[in-house]
DNA sequence: AACCGATTTATACAAGTGTTTCATATCGAT
DNA sequence: ATCGATATGAAACACTTGTATAAATCGGTT
C-alpha cells in the first residue's frame, strides 16, 4: 500500500517497462502511443518523461533488456548439448533457443515479438541489437555448422547453411507464422518444431558438404 | 504538356502509387506521411484524397498490385520447369521467386520489401494477402514437396518441409538480410542463393522423408 | 508537527497528422 | 469561344501526438 493499491503493488517504473514491452512487441513503437502505455500502466500521461526522458528511453530500455535476453538465450542454447556429438548439439541448439525466443517470460511480450518487428522495421538501435546479439551467435553456429560440414568456418558454403538454418528459426517470430501454426508458444509444439528444423537442416548442410562450392561468395565486401 | 511538364509527365495519379510504393516499402505505413508521398510526386497535398479517397485507400490500391504481382509469381516460378523432374521444378521454382521478390520492378520499391513489412506489421489488409497470395502459392508448393516425399500431401511432415523452404525465401525479404549479404538484389547473387536453397533443402526434404513422423500436428484446427 | 525530496496529478502547449473546403485552372467537346 | 467535367492549388480544420509545467500529494526524518 506504498502508492496507490489500484493496479499491481510495484514500482510505477516497472509497470511502464512491462506495459511498453507488451504494447510494443504488440503493435510496433509508431502504433503506440504514450497515453496507451500510461493507460495500461495506470500511470499518469508524464510518467514516461519523468522516469525515461522520452519515449525513446522507454524504448531503448526495453531492448536493452531483450538484447540480454537473447545474449543468454545464444549461451544457454549453445551450451545446452556439451559434450554430446555435433548433431546433437545443433538439436538443442535450436530447441532452446525457439523455446526461450517464442514462448519466454509470460508469453505475453515474448521477445521473439519485438525482435522479428525490430528486424523488418529497423529502429536507430538495430545496429547494436545485430553487433550485440545476431552477430556473437552466428559465430558460435557457424563454428558448429563448419565442423559438422568438415570445412573451415569461412567458406561461403557455411555461412549459407548458418543463414537457412537462422531463417527457419526467425522465420516463426511473425504474426503470420503464429496464425498459420496453430498451438505455437506451447512447449509441446514447439520441441516438435525443433525437431523438424533440426533434422531437415542436418539433412540440408550434408547435401550442401558433399557438392562443389558452385557458389562462391560475389564480391566479398565485409 | 498536359498537365505541369515538371516532373516525368504521367498522370499524378500514377506518380502517387509509384512514389508511395516505393516509400511504403522503405519505411512502413505510418512512417511516411501524406505530405511525403505528395512532395516526392510532385503534387498537392489534396491529391491522395482526391484519387483514393484517403491514405488508406492508397495503400490498398498498391497492395492489391503486389498481390498480383505475386500471384503472377507464383505462377511463373512454378510453370518454370515444366515437364522437368521435382527436383529440377523445385530449383526453378526457387529462382524465379526470388528473382521476382527481390529484384523485381526496378530495385527500388521492390515488393518484398512491402511483403516482408507487412507480414510483421500486419494491417487489415492482411487477410486478404494470406488468402490470395500466401496460400495457393503454398498449397501448390505443398503438392510439389509431397511428390518428392512420396506422401500425401496432407501428411504433417510436408508442411512442416514447405515452413522451411518458405521460411528461407521470406528471410531474405527483409532489412536485415539486405545488410548481411552485400549484392542481393542482383541477379547473379539471387541465383547462387537459390541454388543454395534448392540444394539444401532437397537435403532437409529427403531427411525427413526418411524418418518416422515424430512430429504429429496438435490440434490441427484450420 | 513541520520540513524535504521524490513522486504523481491535472492541464497546457506546440508540432505534425489526415482530411476538407472552395477557388482556380485545364482540357475536350459543342 | 463557351461550357462542363476534371484536375490542381492554397489554406485551414480537427485531431492526435510527445512533451513540458507547476501544483498537489506522499513517505520518511528531524
Amino acid at each position: 500500500m506504498a502508492t496507490t493499491p489500484s493496479v499491481t503493488d510495484q514500482e510505477t517504473r516497472q509497470r511502464l517497462i512491462q506495459a511498453a514491452a507488451r504494447l510494443f512487441a504488440e503493435r510496433g513503437f509508431n502504433n503506440v502511443t504514450v497515453r496507451d502505455i500510461c493507460g495500461e500502466a495506470g500511470a499518469n500521461v508524464a510518467a514516461v518523461n519523468y522516469y525515461f526522458r522520452d519515449k525513446w528511453g522507454l524504448y531503448k530500455e526495453i531492448l536493452q533488456g531483450i538484447i540480454e535476453y537473447q545474449k543468454r538465450t545464444s549461451e544457454l542454447a549453445h551450451d545446452a548439448g556439451e559434450g554430446k556429438s555435433p548433431e546433437e548439439r545443433l538439436h538443442h541448439y535450436i530447441r532452446v533457443f525457439l523455446q526461450r525466443a517464442l514462448a519466454g517470460e509470460g508469453r505475453e511480450s515474448c521477445p521473439g515479438k519485438l525482435v522479428g518487428r525490430e528486424m523488418t522495421d529497423p529502429s536507430p538501435a538495430l545496429d547494436l541489437f545485430i553487433d550485440e546479439a545476431i552477430r556473437p551467435n552466428s559465430v558460435r553456429l557457424g563454428a558448429l555448422v563448419a565442423e559438422l560440414m568438415g570445412l573451415p568456418a569461412t567458406d561461403p558454403r557455411v555461412g549459407a547453411c548458418v543463414g537457412s538454418v537462422q531463417t527457419q528459426m526467425v522465420g516463426l517470430m511473425n504474426p503470420v507464422a503464429a496464425r498459420l501454426v496453430p498451438g505455437l508458444n506451447t512447449p509441446a509444439v514447439i520441441d516438435g518444431i525443433a525437431h523438424h528444423i533440426a533434422v531437415f537442416s542436418l539433412g540440408g548442410i550434408r547435401a550442401i558438404a558433399q557438392q562443389k562450392p558452385v557458389w562462391t561468395k560475389p564480391e566479398v565486401k565485409q
